[in-house]
DNA sequence: TGATATATCTCGAGT
DNA sequence: ACTCGAGGTATATCA
């Protein structure tokens, strides 16, 4: 197989999968590694085939997409060969994601620091909204950004949110709270350089503090 | 299909194809997408198969990993199976990825500016490397960001590396240069406004100077 | 082992 | 068509 696109890349022959799919996508999977194939044509594409010109000639697979990524597959020989349609799938439902843990904190954003509250959740800028918007005890304004995991560009996100609101003279002074699961030590430096609290966040216990059996009041 | 792990997730009924490979990981394909598949369980991890009490049960796979994640899968029915030895794989061979370009501009600096010359490849920062920290012909620093496809977050990225270095009075002043095979028009602009040069790169141009048979000295 | 940057990231949502 | 953000990101490199 040769690959030419985003960049060149090159399989030499050997005993593999072929996946086609009901899209048109192709994909090459080894023996190992779940989740990745050694190479694939995302849909949409187009499958032409060919055979070389000497008599039983091998059979050639060109895969192209629209911006003119080309897969370019020998077959030398065809182990097994199956086809089946599948159908329409009716897909993954998933639970955990950020935007729960976002909801979980507008009910408890107590547990971001002592005396805040709500004010608005996905509060409205120029250049998108931020997570959270509260108010501390002292009356003073918050923005809260909410990872799963608080990486660095994380922190630039709130950063550009925090310049547009202390524009904002109903709402300045305003400080930042990056709010996450789990903080890489190099946003936690950055977030230090600029002002900007940490708070690393329990999903779980968040979560039982919402689950209405082991709620108190 | 039900997933317990990071998050949840569930897969209702349908037909899929279930992907079993050497090394134990397990993935499960819907008829779209090339790349990748609804849910995986990656290796190490174990499968275990077991049926249901009733007789004529259908079969239920469990695939736990070490972390404790588990996925479980029940087969209501099974429409094909096959299974081939693919054996080792020889492996892919790219060519034209991050690593190499920042090579060839190591090797070429002056490729980047006349009078360009390479102070060190990987400059230590406090958030991180520079790419490339080079001196001009006047003696002033300059730090190179090195891209394939030259995007917004890069000129961030240079941007925080250069108000970094710009704090240490050997250094100081620090300009900056964004390099990249192609940049988007909203990364120049935001380059220009924050004084960053920006240098498109021919890829297969330096390659060329590095390659012998075509070095004239 | 942990932290960091890259990826043909993929994929989905929103503009 | 393009941008932006999330991901069970995965994967390689380097301290």
């Amino acid at each position: 197989m040769d690959y030419t696109g985003r960049l060149t890349a090159h399989l030499p022959s050997a005993l593999r999968l072929i996946l086609v799919k009901a899209d048109g996508s192709v994909s090459i999977h080894a023996d190992d590694r779940a989740y990745k194939p050694l190479n694939w044509m995302s849909p949409p594409c187009v499958l032409r085939e060919e055979r070389e010109e000497a008599a039983g000639g091998r059979r050639i697979w060109t895969v192209t997409d629209k911006s003119g990524d080309t897969l370019r597959i020998v077959l030398e020989d065809v182990v097994h060969d199956s086809a089946h349609e599948l159908g329409r799938d009716p897909g993954l439902e998933k639970d955990g994601v950020e935007a729960h843990l976002q909801e979980l904190l507008a009910d408890h954003p107590e547990s971001l620091g002592s005396g805040l509250s709500l004010v608005r959740r996905e509060y409205p800028t120029a250049i998108g909204p931020v997570d959270l918007l509260c108010r501390d005890a002292q009356g003073g304004s918050v923005a809260v950004e909410v990872k799963r995991r608080g990486e660095i560009d994380g922190v630039e996100q709130l950063t550009r949110y925090l310049q547009l609101l202390n524009r904002d003279p109903r709402l300045a002074p305003v400080r930042g709270i990056f709010a996450a699961q789990q903080i890489k030590p190099q946003a936690r430096t950055l977030a230090a350089d600029r002002g900007i609290g940490c708070v690393t966040v329990d999903y779980n216990a968040l979560r039982g503090m919402d689950d209405p059996r082991t709620r108190l009041f």
